[in-house]
DNA sequence: CATAGATGTCATGTC
DNA sequence: ATGACATGACATCTA
């Protein structure tokens, strides 16, 4: 019966229990997550795959080893240039910028036939661990053209916890040669933004990233000015720099931050900004416009920018100047973007200066979210063969400001198109990305693309993670406007607030869990207890039983003086204090009785 | 199409 | 006063 009990009430436990797994476990951690055999397990298949991913280091080395064999060194420029092709397309990637600004790249198929080549080879050099692997291909190798990192891109290599093994000098050198061909750099960040972006985003919102310690950016403020690289990730200053020599391998971020400093010697985040949008500065394109729209129409059917390449290196002057009269129209805050205007980006009837980039409205993201392209092809779909690098934009702006927004009316039919790389059924990259990643990716770039909408120049990542110093001093640095502070304050409140979301369930689900095995260690007590209650009964029955026929014994011995036993109803025995037993009639008793028995009558 | 679960966001409170 | 964080409630999306 009792057992009958516990089991029944242990169900409902359980039941319970279930019920509230069911409604709360929302957090990214499951159930398991906190069952201490699940982790363990986990743990040695963590360990397990650590000595794959060394295994795959090493591959990677013999590969890269296999490429450098492809490229020879060009004595006078000290560059690595391509070996007289037995692989044709190779050559062209291979190209040294200098060569490649001038040359217009009009057969796709060649080049994107390289690209594939050195994304391929990258993508095994830098296979990382699902998460960090494209983050670790993309970050260093962002290139110089791009108008803008992905937020997610700009930072992460510094973040990168260092990769097992450098690279030697050679292969270093040869690789940032490599690296710092404008086509491949495009193209693998569009690689890596298609289909990297989304594992990179989740870094920040890691407990390792969410670590006050992590490096987000080479600054360590270790100088006033080293902030001022924020927004210029080393690699990309290297390239711009020439200094090849400089140039940061893209899979070593320790040594990216050791070069960071001497990098600060030559850039601040405004002679960056100049030096990457210096016609956007000087108001024109021309020949880096070329360069750019040539590189760019080269890997056009190639995944896209990622949002932030394009907004996040917009900072500085260049926008500076020009972003003050896009934000007059903009809706502040991340409320009045979202309830802006422009329904439908790709709409006609949006207003010029780009404010159809600014009303991106929940829906419209949505919208964007159903384009296979994801929200990155929209941005890539800003300089697609059509490119316009964002220096140009903030020339377009600028001119816009001054009266003359045609260029910006026409650019924005094309902006919202669906991803010609989809339309073209370019579809295929190197990486493949689940749908929960699209999913993230999607959310993140919400603000992302807020945040491209009103050209802030930072990248949300940075306005996210950054401390709260760091995050004023940036600020401080780009004179935004209302509009720009209110959507940075917001993003910042939302990324935070989402990170603390996610705490909060995890800690939920913990709390859950505890109180689980509390409840199970208490049902075990409750069963231990109930079956000593049980074996006690059991012995205090026994030992009642023992000591009555004792007493039997005892007193069916006692003897009056004639020999005749005590009847056990007029005489019972008693133990008095010091442990003596005595015969102790029970007269008294028999008399009330028989008192009672007398009077009752009556 | 309805639904549950996951996740993001907001409002509010606390530290 | 302010920012960071916690958390309940709601919105939205997805399977």
């Amino acid at each position: 019966m009792i057992e009958m009990e516990m089991m029944h009430s242990s169900q409902q436990d359980m039941d319970l229990i279930d019920i509230l797994w069911k409604q709360d476990i929302d957090l990214g951690a499951r159930r398991e997550v906190f069952d201490y055999n699940h982790r363990q397990k986990e743990h040695e298949l963590r360990r397990q795959r650590e000595l794959e991913e060394e295994k795959r280091q090493h591959l990677v080395r013999e590969q890269e080893k296999a490429l450098l064999a492809q490229l020879q060194l060009d004595e006078e420029t000290g560059e690595y240039m391509p070996r007289p092709p037995p692989s044709a397309p190779l050559q062209s990637a291979v190209t040294p910028l200098e060569v490649t600004q001038d040359v217009s790249f009009t057969e796709e198929n060649d080049d994107a036939m390289s690209f594939d080549e050195c994304l391929q080879l990258l993508a095994e050099t830098f296979p990382v661990e699902e998460t960090e692997d494209t983050t670790a291909v993309s970050a260093p190798l962002m290139s110089p053209e791009q108008p803008a990192l992905p937020p997610a891109t700009l930072s992460p290599g510094p973040l990168l916890p260092p990769p097992p093994q450098r690279m030697s000098p050679d292969l270093e050198q040869a690789w940032m040669e490599l690296l710092s061909l404008p086509e491949l750099q495009q193209c693998l960040s569009m690689q890596m933004e298609d289909t990297l972006e989304t594992t990179t985003y989740p870094l920040p919102n890691s407990p390792e990233v969410q670590n006050p310690n992590y490096t987000f950016y080479p600054m360590n403020h270790t100088d006033g000015e080293t902030s001022t690289l924020d927004v210029c990730p080393a690699p990309f200053m290297n390239t711009f720099d020439g200094s090849v020599p400089s140039m940061v391998p893209p899979d070593n971020p320790s040594q990216m931050k050791e070069k960071a400093p001497q990098l600060n010697a030559n850039f601040t985040a405004e002679s960056f900004c100049d030096m990457f949008y210096p016609n956007a500065v000087l108001e024109e394109s021309s020949g880096l416009e070329g360069h750019e729209s040539n590189a760019v129409s080269d890997i056009s059917n190639k995944p896209p920018f990622t949002p932030g390449d394009l907004y996040s290196l917009s900072s500085g002057d260049a926008f500076d100047r020009g972003k003050h009269h896009l934000m007059a129209e903009m809706p502040d805050s991340d409320s009045g973007i979202s309830s802006s205007t422009s329904p439908n980006a790709s709409s006609p009837g949006k207003s010029l200066h780009g404010d159809e980039s600014f009303g991106y409205s929940d829906s419209d993201m949505e919208e964007m979210d159903n384009n296979p392209g994801s929200v990155e092809s929209d941005y890539a779909d800003m300089f697609p063969l059509n490119f316009q690098p964002d220096h140009l934009q903030s020339a377009i702006y600028i001119s816009a400001a001054t009266g003359q927004p045609q260029q910006q009316q026409e650019k924005n039919p094309k902006q919202y198109k669906t991803d010609p790389a989809e339309e073209n059924g370019h579809n295929s990259t190197p990486f493949t990305k689940d749908k929960q990643k699209k999913r993230s990716e999607k959310r993140l770039s919400r603000d992302e693309q807020r945040a491209k909408a009103l050209k802030i120049p930072f990248t949300v990542d940075m306005i996210i993670n950054l401390p709260v110093d760091d995050f004023n001093e940036l600020m401080s640095k780009h004179q935004l406007n209302e509009s720009q502070l209110a959507l940075v304050r917001d993003i910042r409140r939302r990324g935070k607030n989402k990170v603390a979301a996610q705490n909060c369930r995890k800690r939920k689900m913990e709390n859950i869990v505890g109180l689980e095995s509390n409840l199970d260690s208490l049902k075990d007590d409750k069963e231990r207890l109930l079956s000593e209650k049980s074996q006690n009964i059991t012995n205090l029955k026994e030992m009642k039983k023992e000591l009555n026929s004792l007493y039997l014994e005892v007193f069916g011995m006692l003897r009056d003086e004639q020999g005749n036993s005590y009847s056990p109803s007029d005489y019972s025995l008693q133990q008095s204090t010091d442990g003596s037993v005595f015969l102790v009639p029970r007269i008294k008793k028999t008399f009330i009785k028989s008192e009672d028995s007398l009077l009752s009558p009556l």
